[in-house]
DNA sequence: CGATTGGTTGAGCCCATTCAACGAATGTGG
DNA sequence: CCACATTCGTTGAATGGGCTCAACCAATCG
């Protein structure tokens, strides 16, 4: 098989294996690579899609980082999540034909685009991809209850060594450091994505300083006792 | 076409359009009825399934009223939802093969049972199934990120009101009274599903039944002023 | 340069929790 | 049938974790 005249995003991705192609054949990565996707750029401050956009697509995250939001009728706003290279955006507007969160870069990006249309047609010609697919809307699923979890049933001390840890393991996963981690939100996005105020994250992390588990300069955190956070969160009652 | 000779399950189904055939033709709905449905009874108190029990099946509830909870490592436990006729059960066991919360009966009920792999065999055959099943998919996401926004922006009578609405909502599109409600479950599940207290879910409904929102008599709920509960939720900063 | 945004820290307060007592309803076994 | 245990729900009093309000500093930007 000759490869010289075909477009390969995926098939030559170094995060291939955690984003929508894992599992597949490289058959069928480089179907998948010949049918849709194409690489966007987005600015960082600046939104990948808004609230209400109509939906078309999704977006596979291939550099930089973005976080989602939802808005509230009320004003009130919350942060979902924060996405990293390889994690899907956009699985929430299927239901609905319409975006129901903003997607904000946090840093420059870029993000690989598939039609969603053409993306169930070719689930249709490879039950892999579709069930593969289908694993990755059930884990989003699985993802929430556990910030459900979080959210309903942690002290914000808990919260804040469940997110760094979380991180540290995202990170790792991507062969970055998982000790030496640079934030890409503020504060106060951190404190509305675990539900605490933004002057809580503050103390908490200073607290987390003092007792030296982490150091802590600015948006550069330096985890220094990775038990120490883990056992802040199974020591529970 | 005769039918005579054929299963219907889902075809007769009052709740038909609640449930997974929502959006399908009639004939779609008896092939699909062909392939795999058969109802399931499950006792008042006894579980459809544990976490950690491998995962073989959908389950639609038909009659009844579960909830599902997941278990934490060290002993936190949390209810994740309550689930009525129409609503399906079992969705983030894809993702991992294994289910990973309890889902148990709170009344005596039935439960349409569906093989997955036959599932997703026949969304293989039937573009309209898969596509469908793309948004029941992601229609649980929503609903998660819903509760996440309870659950991180909400003062517990913003999270009691918005249950109550809730419930209301789902009881009144299955031609129920959407001002006379039956809790099924304990002010302690309440609790957890809202991440407050049981003691403070009672206080609160004690304090609405005094403001004439709500007549409470146990388990039994008169919504006296449904847009007073509206208010609450959307009154907000 | 002033203006803006992001972050830290302190003081006081309040909402929800904790701990506790009690009543009602239900079920069980003698 | 009753005595007893258990589960479920309500309510009170005291406590405390996180919030509010506020001041201040550092970095960035037009």
């Amino acid at each position: 098989m000759d490869f010289s005249e075909l477009k390969s995003v995926c098939y030559g991705c170094s995060i291939r294996e955690l984003c929508l192609p894992e599992g597949l054949t490289d058959e069928e990565v480089l179907l998948l690579d010949q049918h849709m996707l194409h690489r966007v750029p987005v600015r960082k401050g600046e939104p990948l899609y808004r609230t209400g956009d109509p939906f078309k697509s999704l977006y596979a995250v291939s550099t930089g980082f973005f976080k989602t939001s939802i808005l509230h009728e009320d004003g009130r706003t919350q942060v979902t999540g924060f996405q990293m290279a390889g994690e899907v955006l956009g699985l929430d507007a299927i239901s609905t034909d319409h975006h129901i969160c903003d997607a904000i870069a946090l840093e420059d990006s870029a993000v690989c685009e598939i039609d969603f249309n053409q993306f169930e047609q070719l689930g249709q010609l490879m039950s892999n991809l579709q069930h593969r697919f289908n694993k990755t809307l059930s884990r989003e699923i699985v993802r929430d209850q556990g910030i459900m979890l979080l959210l309903g049933s942690m002290r914000a001390e808990e919260r804040l060594a469940a997110f760094l840890v979380n991180l540290a393991k995202r990170f790792s996963a991507r062969r970055q450091s998982a000790s030496q981690l640079v934030l890409r939100m503020t504060r106060e996005d951190i404190g509305s994505y675990l539900g605490i105020k933004l002057e809580t994250v503050s103390r908490i992390l200073s607290r987390f300083h003092d007792q030296q588990l982490l150091e802590v300069r600015g948006r550069h955190i330096r985890i220094l006792q990775p038990q120490g956070l883990d056992r802040l969160l199974n020591s529970n009652i």
